[in-house]
DNA sequence: GGCGCCACTTAGAAGGTGGGCT
DNA sequence: AGCCCACCTTCTAAGTGGCGCC
């Protein structure tokens, strides 16, 4: 039945029977992607100079020079992977003279080339004030940034094709600076319905292939040439595929909630089990519910860069200790996961898990994996057994939800105002980015702007001292006139204390939150890891608008749970 | 059981924008 | 009016996990 009440609210009717049928769509018409820009040649007095004698490149090799130009100032043009992929990959696309001539990246000179896009992109700057590309960016969104599917008009997520340019990667990325090559017609593959108009190529192309797949939620896809992996076209998260998906996977969470204790239990006997590989299973899991670690599947080495998750962690990425800074079993974890971002955490661990970590790193290097016995797939075929859809990301999801839930219980003070809930609200949020590890580089812009909002906070202290002399001014001012006029002068002049405090309060919460804030990313968790209708029954509890919590994007994406949920909802 | 392939979710950075303050 | 900063959008890389095959 919620199923039903989700489907109405979303105004999609039970009797469209494509939930039973197996497949994902009926009907699905789009327009294919937005090709980038045909390539223009550089304009002939912008020069590109060689052991300093300037020349001209071909149409090829000026397209690769160009992208170096453009990110001459980027800190990671200088590492030398990068410079070596580069100019490997340019010398491919250069022709037999450019390539017997241009054999030194270091006698190549972009800056004249640099200026020009950097004064290409002033222009741009200055054309978006006159609105004339806001207006073509609004042109192509409503041409080519919606379809139709099952009867529905749906925004689509990413409709312009990536365009050319160098690999960055995130990390140490082997493959920095090599050459993303420029999509065309013939890499794209079209996925809509028989029965719908065709999407058409540009004006002398084709498509590689229209298919006709109602399995797959994708319109557009392609083969990608740096690591050869397949990129997709796919629909915004507002879109009933993607909202209903998203409801489920909160679902599976709450499932797990209801069993999770009895698996703590079992994993809890799995550490004294006899066989090697349920410990290693039994521990790796321990760390995946109590961190909330990523599941951690092999990567092939040199496709990108060196990073782990639980079941991939090597002994090198651990270190115990019996005893540290007062507490027993201590382990300390220093690795880089996803995106390269470093996991950093000291842990007190029973002494159970302990004693089986000093057993899985006996007689291994540090470089050996610290589950030899395990992988993702071995512990997702066991959590499956366990309970119905249940896979490591799950652990993730409900360990964040419930987090969430739990931090709002405890920090929301019903007596408190409406900036120190949504203060609450952010410290909540901020427990489970903690928790899941997510982090931002410090605004770069951060030192600076926090002394200008401790000046205003003097400022306005300064402020209420002096309304708070003015206030007892007109208090000894009434007792001795005892008239109607400073009577009502006491008023406003209480009024004003009142007004300052609140200001310098607002301003006081403000400078806390940013300062907890620092290096900690709180979109993630929102989008991704926060059963939204859990948010949802906060703000209805306490009177909070939505839009305090969601912005309009938010909204959208969370419009099944915010018409869902009531303030009782429990996660 | 391992591998390759595929589809889909999750991730932080960069860039854009708009609202508030001086 | 102009500037600054916080918020928002866009971008696309980097994960997870299922499936089929050998």
């Amino acid at each position: 039945w919620l199923f039903l009440i989700c489907c109405t609210l979303l105004d999609y009717r039970w009797e469209e029977e494509r939930y039973t049928d197996g497949s994902k769509w009926r009907f699905l018409e789009h327009k294919g992607p937005v090709m980038a820009a045909p390539y223009e040649p550089l304009p002939s007095n912008v020069r590109f100079s060689y052991d300093g004698k300037s020349m001209k490149l071909s149409l090829g090799a000026e397209e690769v020079a160009t992208f170096f130009a453009k990110m001459l100032d980027h800190e990671y043009t200088t590492k030398e992977i990068f410079q070596k992929n580069f100019f490997n990959d340019w010398r491919k696309e250069m022709t037999s003279e450019e390539r017997a001539k241009i054999t030194d990246l270091k006698k190549c000179n972009f800056n004249e080339m640099a200026e020009y896009f950097k004064a290409q992109s002033e222009a741009r700057k200055a054309m978006t004030k006159e609105d004339k590309l806001v207006t073509e960016n609004e042109r192509l969104l409503q041409e080519y940034g919606f379809c139709i599917m099952d009867n529905h008009k749906e925004r689509i997520a990413n409709f312009r094709i990536e365009p050319p340019g160098l690999f960055r990667g995130r990390g140490d990325h082997p493959k920095m600076g090599m050459l993303k090559r420029r999509i065309r017609p013939e890499d794209i593959i079209i996925n809509c319905s028989k029965d719908s108009k065709h999407p058409k190529p540009p004006p002398g192309t084709k498509w590689k292939e229209v298919r006709h797949d109602n399995k797959v939620t994708w319109l557009v896809s392609w083969t990608e040439n740096i690591q050869g992996s397949i990129k997709y076209i796919m629909l915004n998260p507002s879109s009933r595929i993607k909202g209903e998906k998203d409801w489920q996977k909160y679902e599976t969470a709450r499932n797990l909630k209801k069993c999770v204790e009895r698996l703590r239990h079992q994993y809890r006997e799995d550490w004294k089990s006899k066989e090697m590989k349920i410990r290693q299973r039994a521990v790796a899991l321990y760390f995946i519910d109590k961190l909330a670690l990523r599941a951690g599947n092999e990567k092939e080495e040199g496709e990108s860069a060196d990073t782990v998750g639980c079941c991939s962690l090597r002994v090198e990425h651990i270190n115990l200790h019996a005893e540290k800074d007062g507490q027993e079993f201590v382990v300390e974890f220093d690795f880089l996961g996803k995106d390269s971002i470093r996991y950093y955490n000291k842990v007190p661990v029973e002494k159970r898990v302990f004693k089986n970590l000093q057993l899985f790193m006996e007689n291994k290097q540090p470089e050996d994996d610290l589950f030899d016995r395990l992988n993702t797939s071995i512990l997702n075929k066991h959590l499956q057994e366990l309970m119905d859809g249940l896979t490591a990301k799950v652990f993730r999801t409900y360990n964040a939800s419930i987090t969430l839930q739990q931090q709002l219980k405890e920090l929301t003070n019903p007596d408190e105002n409406l900036p120190a809930k949504i203060l609450s609200y952010n410290r909540a949020n901020r427990a489970v980015a903690i928790l899941c590890n997510h982090q931002r580089a410090a605004p770069k812009t951060f030192e600076k702007s926090m002394q200008n909002l401790q000046a205003k906070i003097d400022a306005k202290k300064d402020q209420l001292a002096e309304a708070k002399r003015d206030l007892k001014g007109a208090k000894a001012d009434l007792k001795v006139r005892r008239d109607e006029k400073s009577k009502k002068a006491l008023e406003s002049k209480k009024k004003a204390v009142e007004r300052v405090e609140e200001q310098l309060m607002k301003l006081e919460v403000q400078a806390t939150d940013r300062e907890e804030n620092k290096q900690i990313a709180l979109g993630t968790s929102k989008l991704n890891y926060l059963d939204p209708r859990i948010s949802v029954a906060w703000c209805k509890k306490w009177g909070i608008p939505i839009e305090k919590i969601y912005n309009k994007t938010q909204r959208e994406k969370f419009a099944w749970a915010i018409d869902m949920a009531d303030e009782d909802f429990e996660f």
